[in-house]
DNA sequence: ATCTATTGTTGCATATTACACAACAATAAC
DNA sequence: GTTATTGTTGTGTAATATGCAACAATAGAT
């Protein structure tokens, strides 16, 4: 190609950075391959044989759809295009990563995003490659080599019980004091299930001094570094958050819970906030993709999103504002 | 391509008669090039990412175009197709090439034939360049290394007259006595047109007995190994033989031209064979070609089918009847 | 849960080849 | 005839392509 277009072996060669003798033998050996001389050839004029115009024709061609090929793989370096599937836990999911999504798929009208959800999210690479999920939401770390994981933010769980309960069985004023009270359990998905974990309380003078006279000597609660954990009696156990916040503001007792799935009825009133001075164990939410060397471009689009996303919406970040008592 | 359709790199390196290590470090760098990673591989499966199976469909894509285009070079090995295009000299050409150019024309469907006919046939390379000649038929070496000369069968030249011409002027018995003759000579053609060479008398016993006393020393006509060679007096030239054969045959003169331009005439009886015990320096007509390695089929084809059809049809060839005196 | 066999990846030594240089052959212009 | 330019071919060297071996990682078996 480039020796037709130059119209001379030489020129060809300058213009390739290669000598002569190099081209010639190119020329030469390609020709003895398809048994066909391409190019008729005399000292001073150079001419396509009918054979070697045809086979130009076909590698001009060849290059043209190599090229578009190449430049539409380039591209999706430069902008997220193609298909993106995500699998996430199905609660979180369905309540707040949807409108995560969803917005993320009308801000990327060049991609189709598929949401997958499901209770177990992640079983092993099987998913990475059979399934041809490029990500994964998930809680807890993989533990291996072969994936990343990308911090996407952090997720609060709440302590919350509707008011005519609270009205009914009385409001705890410690962690410790839960173990007297009918506890909502989400199951399968925190460790320990029936052991919560909380940390504070915050402002801890203040505290201390509202409750030293009023708490007892803590049973049941062990303390551990700033933070206490306490086995509580289950009364209601689910592995979806949003039942147990239904259940909760139905009155059934307090439970714990990722703030996401309460947000709404805390915002209405239907639930409030209990030992809000106590944090409950957080939670990062991670993303997981494969480990290659560069990461897909509609992922890294992704998980720059759903970052942001979170930032800004403040999904399971504790408000500024304590809940009044 | 490989690794996907076996289904995995240690298959695909055995099945390719490589080491997995090469197959690895060509999909990692196929890879790196591409800035996408193109296969999901963890330790047991296998499977493509979604820009891996978008390459892969282009690659087959490109694969079956080559395969394709190949095959369809390899069958102008096979057989003659394409377009052959060949240069003539134009007399030659015109009166008896034409023929068996058509002849092969309808025995090679699948070939176009393009018959250029010049007076000049042949200019050095360039017409096998920028012209697109593919062969060149001529009746003079090239002396070129550059091209390939195949012989393709003799012209015989032959010397005629009409009839009445020869009541009235005599009937020649030795080359000697066309000196006194009115010759029509053709030029251009072959070279010093004023001499004309025979050889022969063929039956040399006969002719000898038959000649000895009624011929004289001869005057202006030298013998050489065999041949005898005269200098005539021009009374008509032409570089078209065509044009000598009918000016003969209109009683100008004795002329001395290819066989295949009075064949009709000499048929016909309105020329008759002069002297026919000698023979005239007869030439060979050359299939010229450029020197390449292969041989175009095409090229091949006709440069066969005009050599049998030479023979075939006897052209130049002296008919064994020896013409009635 | 631990072990094991298999698979893909990487470091390193080597054999292959690709390449440039130089001499040569050939042709068109002077 | 002379000469400059162009394509071709022989030869030594440098780049690379390849295989081997060790390694890492995972899925299945125990």
């Amino acid at each position: 190609m480039r020796v037709v277009r130059a119209g001379s072996f030489t020129i060809a060669a300058s213009q390739l950075g290669l000598s002569r003798a190099l081209v010639s033998r190119h020329v030469g050996e390609l020709e003895g391959r398809l048994g066909a001389r391409l190019l008729n050839r005399s000292t001073r004029s150079l001419s396509l044989t009918e054979e070697g115009a045809a086979y130009l024709e076909f590698c001009e061609r060849v290059f043209r759809d190599i090229e578009s090929n190449e430049r539409a793989i380039l591209r999706t370096r430069a902008e997220p295009v193609g298909t993106l599937k995500v699998l996430a836990p199905k609660s979180f999911g369905t309540i707040h990563l949807s409108d995560a999504v969803i917005a993320f798929a009308k801000a990327q009208p060049r991609l189709r995003v598929s949401l997958v959800l499901e209770n177990t999210p992640y079983r092993g690479s099987y998913d990475f490659g059979e399934r041809g999920l490029d990500l994964v939401l998930c809680f807890s770390t993989m533990r291996s080599a072969s994936v990343v994981e990308q911090e996407i933010g952090t997720l609060e769980w709440v302590l919350c019980a509707s008011p005519d309960y609270l009205a009914r069985a009385g409001r705890p004023q410690s962690p410790s004091d839960l173990g007297e009270h009918s506890c909502l359990v989400h199951v399968d998905v925190m460790p320990n299930d029936s052991v919560w974990r909380f940390e504070g309380p915050t402002q801890p003078s203040l505290a201390s001094q509202a409750t030293a006279g009023l708490s007892p000597p803590k049973r049941r609660a062990r303390r551990r570094k700033g933070s206490v954990a306490v086995k509580v009696r289950g009364a209601f156990f689910s592995n979806a958050a949003l039942t147990l916040a239904k259940a909760a503001a139905a009155g059934l007792g307090v439970t714990l819970v990722p703030r996401y799935a309460v947000a709404d009825d805390l915002a209405a009133g239907t639930l409030v906030n209990v030992l809000p001075r106590y944090r409950a164990a957080s939670r990062t939410l991670l993303a997981v993709y494969p480990a290659a060397p560069t990461i897909p471009r509609k992922v890294q689009a992704f998980v720059d999103f759903l970052k942001l996303w979170m930032a800004e919406h403040d999904i399971g970040r504790r408000k500024p504002r304590v809940a009044a008592e």
